[in-house]
DNA sequence: GCTCGTTCTGAAACCGGTTTCAAACACGAT
DNA sequence: ATCGTGTTTGAAACCGGTTTCAGAACGAGC
């Protein structure tokens, strides 16, 4: 592999100029230019980013953690900050933590040790070691919350008004005569589960059905929303609308409503939250609130971008827009 | 940030020795090692893996390239990655190519200049900097192609049988009495889908139907599985049996023939691929053919790993073994 | 022709580790 | 006491870029 002194040999200039060739072509005279750009060239030269990090401290990477990378709310915001960095010339590094925090702790070393310029995690738990680190740079530290946000944390975020979503949600079932309503939670040390229940809640007081609603927790997996729905079936809940604070847990709460011969909407109406792809391809489709994953993902690295670019400006809270989509699994409750 | 040189004068030693203390603490004087290790804890030090990559030409990262990380194929296999890697001390950096060369080529670049000791790409397609690599290393290089499986690449690979999967899969359809079959397959240009579709005509062939076989050209996607269904219903096929390269397709196929007014399994059955987490949850549950997919992506990591660290083992194949799973959405023909 | 200011280039330091090599040291055998 | 062997340690080179700083080159103005 050819060096830049190697280059800059074969075109009789130093090494510096061959840097510079690169890095601001517009400094180095024309002649000289085109000269030194043949030569590397014709020696197939490329330099090596490891070694202009170690002087520049910048390693074109970030790293995004997410608790589990097969659920395709994750996967799309994923696919969102992947775009907008590869497109600022970032590189994603990913760290599946499992929601384990030992994992998360890995990974934030990460960042403390300068393998990567930033960190955007999907989720609410901050590593301790990047809870230092952010405590020291007094919340210019280059860390984002997508998804989720955490008014303790003093990090960027970007993410939608949950618990007005969630609010909008349980309105539609009660607009759509629903009474008892179910709402299949998150796991209730999150956050975000907070923002949405807390919606939920407002909604049900509003319509005067606070005593009638049911709380289950599950965990945002097919399997929960699957078991959580089989269990409220077989308390002979009076339960006819259930809201889910994601679209899987939803999809799992239909297939358990078959297997109990019961139909959706006209025995029980379901409303999901994020509308990922398959939300519409379900029997029936979903009714569920709209997230604009992808473009959380990119909000997300662009305010990690600006941290990383610009050092001294303040955590900043991106909100982005979120939709009611009407769909089939959510019908009039009968009378 | 502390160096290993204040380390070393704060603790009265060399710089090697501190740097032995952490790499090979075992060469080390037992009382030296102490007091060395208590002034890194006093001081916070921690090392700095870019400057060490620098020497030692190892990075700790691996990229993985994958056409579609919302794919929730590629998700699983991705997560049994970034497992493996994880539990050696690799990181992944991921790139998502959206099927696009020129992104291919860029993340590509990465494997060239040096930036991750490895590639493992979920696809068929090597960029062209990583032939010539592999090339020059005559078969050696570290790369791994997972899920998938091309001759002509001289790389090692992770995958299963996908010719006889695919024939077992249409041999269950046969048996259910099915005569006039489509095959919803893949790209067309993908080796995996040609090793399918052989599968697929083998088993139509031994059967006596390969006349009556249709075949349609999707893209793995919902939405593909859908719109093809669609057109197949609207050229007033006779076929009562579709085998979907794909879950995802056979799950937008299911929702077109529910748009159609007709029912699977009772007028149309459909056979699918991978055993998503979905696959179950639908309606009808999917009948398909299971892949390893945590597991396909475990292997890949291994043997990638396998190849850093032994660069003079030829390139490897791992056949993972796969398993038809008969659920609701394949029933018998109507006679 | 000389001075001044500007633009361009090169020498060398630097980033922070690792590794080689030789010297220092410890210890047992002679 | 001397030698040989094996182990432990430190000095310095090294990895491959970037950047600072000073000097060279050049053109404009007088």
């Amino acid at each position: 592999m050819a060096t830049i002194r190697d280059v800059a040999r074969e075109a009789g200039v130093s090494p510096a100029t061959v840097s510079r060739v690169l890095a601001r072509p517009e400094v180095v005279t024309p002649d000289l230019r085109e000269q030194v750009l043949q030569v590397i060239e014709r020696l197939g030269y490329a330099p090596h980013p490891i070694a202009a990090s170690l002087k520049t401290r910048r390693t074109g990477k970030i790293l995004v953690t997410v608790p589990d990378i097969s659920n395709p709310f994750f996967a799309k915001v994923i696919r969102g900050i992947e775009g907008g960095a590869v497109a600022a010339g970032y590189a994603v590094v990913l760290g599946d933590t499992r929601d384990l925090p030992e994992r998360e702790e890995l990974f934030g070393l990460m960042l403390k040790r300068g393998e990567v310029d930033g960190l955007i995690f999907l989720g609410h738990r901050l590593p301790k070691v990047i809870a230092a680190l952010v405590q020291e740079a007094g919340g210019q530290a280059p860390v984002v919350n997508a998804c989720e946000f955490n008014s303790e944390l003093s990090v960027s975020s970007a993410h939608i008004d949950n618990r007005a979503a969630a609010k909008a949600a349980m309105d539609a079932l009660y607009a759509a005569g629903h009474r008892h309503v179910a709402v299949l939670s998150g796991p209730a040390q999150s956050p975000l589960t907070r923002e949405r229940l807390g919606g939920a809640r407002a909604s049900a007081q509003r319509h005067g059905a606070l005593a009638e609603l049911q709380l289950l927790e599950g965990d945002f997996s097919l399997a929960s929303g699957h078991a959580r729905m089989h269990e409220l079936l077989q308390t002979q809940s009076k339960a006819t609308g259930i809201f889910c604070h994601n679209d899987e847990m939803a999809i799992g709460a239909l297939a358990a409503l078959r297997e109990w011969g019961l139909s959706c909407p006209d025995d029980v109406s379901v409303v999901g939250f994020d509308d990922i792809e398959m939300a519409s391809y379900v029997n029936p489709a979903l009714t569920t609130i709209r997230q604009p994953m992808e473009q959380i993902g990119q909000e997300a690295a662009q305010l990690l971008l600006d941290t990383i670019r610009n050092r001294d400006a303040p955590p900043r809270r991106v909100r982005l827009s979120w939709e009611l989509i009407a769909r089939g699994s959510l019908g009039r409750a009968a009378k």
